[in-house]
DNA sequence: CAGCGACTTGGACGGACGACCAACATACGC
DNA sequence: GCGTATGTTGGTCGTCCGTCCAAGTCGCTG
């Protein structure tokens, strides 16, 4: 095998255990079955990491952020807050579409960090970073509108991230994209009310 | 061991997965630790069950529906709409802080059923009988106040689920009961803005 | 070129797991 | 009471897992 620092290589073994987790599930992520995506011989495994646990750990901390970037941009785009708003769920929602394995790993990496020993403080970092990315897109949307909400920022972080979590879960399971779009909409009117005029 | 019918062997074995998958998680519900709660000895397993899955496959079909008696049981108190859908949602946030492990072993199951091949099926089946659920009270709901949905129920049914679903997960990982009683506040007026006066 | 630190590799280990079985024990119909 | 169906038991098999290690290889520095 090609020479390389064992830094570059913990790089390419999480990528590896990260495709191996979306296309067969976070337990199927044995180190066998990593280092074998990774075309690395297993030995190479315990020479980049301590345990497997540390790599879960480096999945969990990565892959958990980056659909909430299609999101913002949206919602940084030109129009009044209730097109930005319903473009930027849209978008979002592409998103999970488009690639719905990495979303069916967050939640199995959650409930696997729940029941771990130890872990249960990364799983709430996990949800801690979802909300404060929620709060971050409301106060944004907000202060470009000129607007207030009228219920406490974080209570409404909480509202989003429940209904786009739990919707995504339920589309995972029956696929019916048209009542959840409809669902997402309901969701986008009912922020709307919460927003109000500064005087 | 005392003698007994294979039959109510298998239901003191489902029933004592089920106590271990709350306790310690799905992944840990082996056959040892299963017979082990039992107190059977090991080669009781493939006695009363062809395999591990058959099992996994009872618990799933048979506990999945337990948390939503007290919401039904609330609904149908005396009251106008919006108290009966507060208390009744108060009701069901009650058996969740109560028993969350219940609910995280559900979670767990879906997930373990969407990776396990053949198993999909059956994921899909929990999901739609969840949104059954809903639907039937919310039916239920317009019935007793001879109200109509402005919103197709298929989507409220989804909307609610997903509301309440999100949350709880949420909630599992942070236990923020304060925020997550006032999303299930705000989603309970929601409801009520789509009820409508018949004619 | 010698030496040393960084990296590579195949194999081995002990443990846990699902599944299986042969031998035995009990109940029940005839 | 005998035979068959049904239930009980402890042990064992093969597999897969995380982890570890000893021996080997490479590349740089002095």
């Amino acid at each position: 095998m090609a020479r390389m620092a064992a830094k570059d290589r913990r790089e390419e073994l999480i990528a590896a255990a990260f495709r191996v987790m979306v296309r067969d599930g976070v337990t199927k992520a044995t180190t066998r079955a990593i280092v074998n995506e990774a075309k690395m011989p297993l030995g190479v495994f315990h020479y980049c990491f301590s345990s497997r646990e540390e790599l879960l750990q480096e999945v969990l901390t990565r892959f958990t952020f980056r659909s909430a970037e299609a999101a913002r941009r949206a919602l940084q785009e030109d129009g009044d807050l209730g097109v930005r708003v319903s473009k930027s769920l849209g978008a979002f929602w592409e998103g999970v579409e488009l690639g719905p394995g990495e979303h069916q790993v967050t939640y199995e990496l959650t409930h696997y960090a729940l029941r771990q020993a130890g872990f249960e403080e990364l799983a709430r970092r996990q949800y801690q970073g979802y909300l404060e990315v929620h709060q971050g897109l409301l106060r944004e949307a907000a202060e470009i509108d000129g607007i207030r909400w009228t219920v406490p920022v974080p209570v409404l972080a909480r509202y989003l991230n429940a209904v786009l979590d739990g919707l995504i879960l339920c589309w995972l399971v029956d696929r019916n994209s048209e009542d959840s779009r409809e669902v997402l909409r309901l969701a986008g009117e009912h922020l709307l009310t919460f927003a109000e005029k500064k005087e």
